[in-house]
RNA sequence: GCUCGCGUAGCUCAGUGGAUAGAGCGUUUGCCUCCGGAGCAAAAGGUCGCAGGUUCGACUCCUGCCGCGAGUACCA
């Protein structure tokens, strides 16, 4: 029985009894853990709750004590419980069978694996614009995303990993400008350009980052070459045309520079669902027809919106200057982001009835395919079946709450059967500099940017960390720490394990924060080896693991041998530090559905730390391999055992490995 | 104006209505006769923005205020 059936067991047990001794129906029931090892393994606080119930109802006034006292008794029948005490003012502490408990703990576990019937969940993240190099702001985006999928697939749900591709926006649009007008380029000169780059190991999306600030500048000063984007952007729309394929050709090599950016750390994709395709195969047309079928949206007569179709939102009060409705066709006909991306979510979840075609992107090194939007009808018959989520999960920063809102309102209401509950915006405050952080990369900032606690990186400024100069730079100070430690090893086994720090210690950066906090970025904060980071974490998991290394041939095995055929005799061997780190270290299946259920990484990132932090307690305590006495140094080991197990498990959730030294 | 988020130790942040509010960093002081010091231990540090309310119990829920941020485009 796992931690959390047990849990459950319980609960309903206090809940029978509450409802045959007092017969009091509760409902639902929190149960906790307590604060201390010393107060049980699980705690009810229930007959508070309890004791307000009775008095509601008869009018009898009784003491939450003496009521946890009725309760204690039948808690007390269930196997897997030693005993069980009243405490406090009336808290139930349940104390599990150590040695019962840990002998089965001692037994490897598995996650929960998806079958065909597993709900699917399809979570789209990244989203960079394909017009320049991801900044560390995107990681971010991507590492929430990325760690969301392994949470939910460790929780057992089938997933789908989609990053769309804006590939027609004015972003694009931009650089196209910059290419054609400030650089005097055609599709040619570009791909000899790409050609040149290469030689020099200069990558096309750090080019195009420098491009797309230089064509901002000139913006400022030049009135007609920003009359240009209006033209270039309504070419690239329609498609089929020289500007067209130029800027296809961009998008689609700043993808390629993404993918391998993002692969670095870990992150990868099913699918590139692209706008350009949104647009050609008609997606918002769809979408339209069944709104105005279903009087989602009007027309508007008169005042200020006149001629364009809006969806009402009413839980905004508009004034003047700010209206309260949203338009999502102008009045010269043209469908607003918010317009497309109702279209695309309602594909997302399958209720649209249109679908894409799809064609081959590329394999990563282990033939992993990666799949893209097409218009043409594909031959291939081997193509997934993309698209239609029992969930949607949109990674978009929170300054996109109000067009997400509207997303869900809209497709809700097209799709009443699968409700809003369906569309979830999995939002994340942005990533800034301090000022002085901005300084040390060599902008100039204004007097008033100077006051300002932070600066919002702009990718239009040029001003950003980007995120293959920083995994560099992480790659650099990391190896310069296995270099110390380990001279002799050869030249790829410390980049390797050089690498894997580094990933560490960016992914838990930007994992340890909750979402709905905004990062000021602190280059010595993250790039920090020490205290709370996955280095900390990883260094615990190895150091778990050298013992295992230096435990003679079979130990193991024999340890949890030894445990299983002397549980009686166990419970005194345990001590209270130990089986706490047991109990914690039991904690990682509840700790993710935690964490799904709030729909917030850093809950397995805080579980990850604290984990390390008590396995550091215990390793510091306890001489393991020199421990004397038989039954506890196999206590010992299979308690490191247990822990090593589930820290791996949690870094991997993290996705973060962890290395065989470092 | 309205909507949303935030305000917790010097700094950066955790904290499903429950027990004495916790980490990391920084500061001070200790710990390698070793299973790895990228570590461990101890000390100092708090009016949980303010004021009410609900509750047996509030950092947590409600109301009002103060301060900060974002959004509120016929941009994407």
């Amino acid at each position: 029985m796992s931690l959390l059936e047990l849990q459950q067991t319980l609960r309903e047990k206090v809940l029978e009894t509450a409802k045959n001794v007092f017969n009091i129906e509760l409902g639902q029931i929190a149960s906790e853990v307590p604060p201390k090892t010393e107060l049980g393994d699980l705690a009810f606080p229930v007959s508070f709750e309890l004791a307000k119930r009775i008095k509601q109802e008869t009018g009898e006034k009784q003491n939450p004590r003496a009521i946890a006292e009725q309760l204690k008794a039948t808690l007390e029948t269930h196997e897997a419980v030693d005993h069980v005490e009243v405490a406090g003012a009336g808290y139930l502490n349940v104390f599990y069978k150590r040695s019962k408990f840990l002998a089965q703990a001692a037994t490897p576990k598995t996650f929960k694996t998806a079958t065909e019937n597993s709900p699917k969940r399809i979570v789209e993240h990244t989203a960079v614009n394909p017009n320049k190099a991801a900044h560390i702001g995107h990681v971010r985006n991507s590492v929430l995303g990325d760690t969301f999928v392994r949470i939910l697939r460790a929780n057992g749900d089938r997933v789908e990993v989609q990053n769309y591709i804006d590939n027609t926006g004015v972003q694009v649009a931009d650089v196209v400008v910059a290419f054609i007008y400030l650089e005097k380029m055609n599709l040619d000169d570009i791909k000899r350009l790409d050609a040149e780059l290469a030689e020099k190991h200069v990558s096309f999306d750090y080019y195009c980052w420098d491009l797309y600030a230089k064509v901002g500048q000139e913006y400022e000063k030049n009135a007609e070459l920003k009359a240009k984007r209006a033209e270039v952007l309504h070419l690239i729309e329609e498609g089929d045309n020289d500007t067209a394929k130029l800027a296809d050709y961009v998008a689609t090599r700043n993808v390629e520079c993404l993918l391998k950016t993002m692969e670095r750390l870990g992150i990868r994709y099913d699918l590139l669902p692209r706008e350009s395709e949104i647009l050609h195969l008609k997606f918002w047309a769809k979408a339209f027809e069944k709104m105005k079928e279903l009087g989602v949206i009007r027309f508007e007569m008169q005042g200020k919106n006149a001629g364009c179709w809006v969806m009402p939102f009413d839980t905004h009060t508009g004034n003047e200057e700010f209206d309260a409705d949203k338009i999502l066709v102008k009045s010269n006909g043209i469908v607003t982001y918010t317009g497309k991306d109702i279209a695309y979510q309602l594909w997302k979840l399958g209720v649209l009835g249109l679908d894409f075609n799809y064609r081959h992107f590329c394999f990563y090194d282990d033939r992993k395919e990666v799949w893209v939007t097409t218009t043409e009808e594909t031959l291939n018959r081997n193509v997934p079946k993309f698209g239609g989520g029992d969930t949607v999960y949109n990674v978009i920063d929170t300054r996109q709450s109000y067009p997400q809102d509207i997303v869900k309102k809209g497709v809700s209401l097209v799709s009443p059967e699968r409700g809003e509950a369906a569309s979830v915006h999995l939002s994340y405050d942005m990533v800034t500099l301090s000022p002085a952080a901005a300084e040390e990369l060599g902008f100039v900032l204004s007097e008033e940017d100077k006051k300002k606690p932070f600066v919002e990186m702009s990718g239009r400024k040029g001003l950003g960390v980007k995120a293959d100069d920083f995994i560099n730079l992480l790659d650099e100070k990391a190896l310069a720490e296995v270099e110390k430690r380990h001279p002799d090893s050869s030249k790829d086994e410390k980049h390797k394990i050089a690498h894997i720090i580094a990933v560490g210690a960016l992914r838990y950066f930007l994992l340890k924060f909750t979402r709905n906090t905004l990062i000021v970025f602190d280059f010595k904060e993250a790039l920090s080896f020490e205290g709370e980071t996955g280095c900390f974490c990883q260094y615990s998991a190895v150091r778990a693991n050298s013992i295992f290394r230096k435990l003679e041939e079979g130990g193991l095995g024999k340890a949890v041998e030894t445990i299983s055929q002397n549980q009686v005799n166990l419970s005194e061997v345990i001590e209270d530090e130990v089986w706490a780190l047991i109990t914690l270290a039991s904690r990682l299946e509840e700790t993710i559905a935690q964490s799904v259920h709030a729909a917030e990484p850093a809950i397995v990132a805080k579980y990850t730390f604290n984990l390390a932090k008590a396995f550091n307690l215990f390793y510091h305590h306890h001489k393991i391999l020199s421990e004397e006495n038989e039954l506890k140094r196999s206590v010992l080991i299979a308690t490191a055992d247990i822990t090593r197990r589930t820290l791996t498990s949690a870094l991997n959730v993290l996705g973060i490995e962890v290395p065989e030294r470092m």
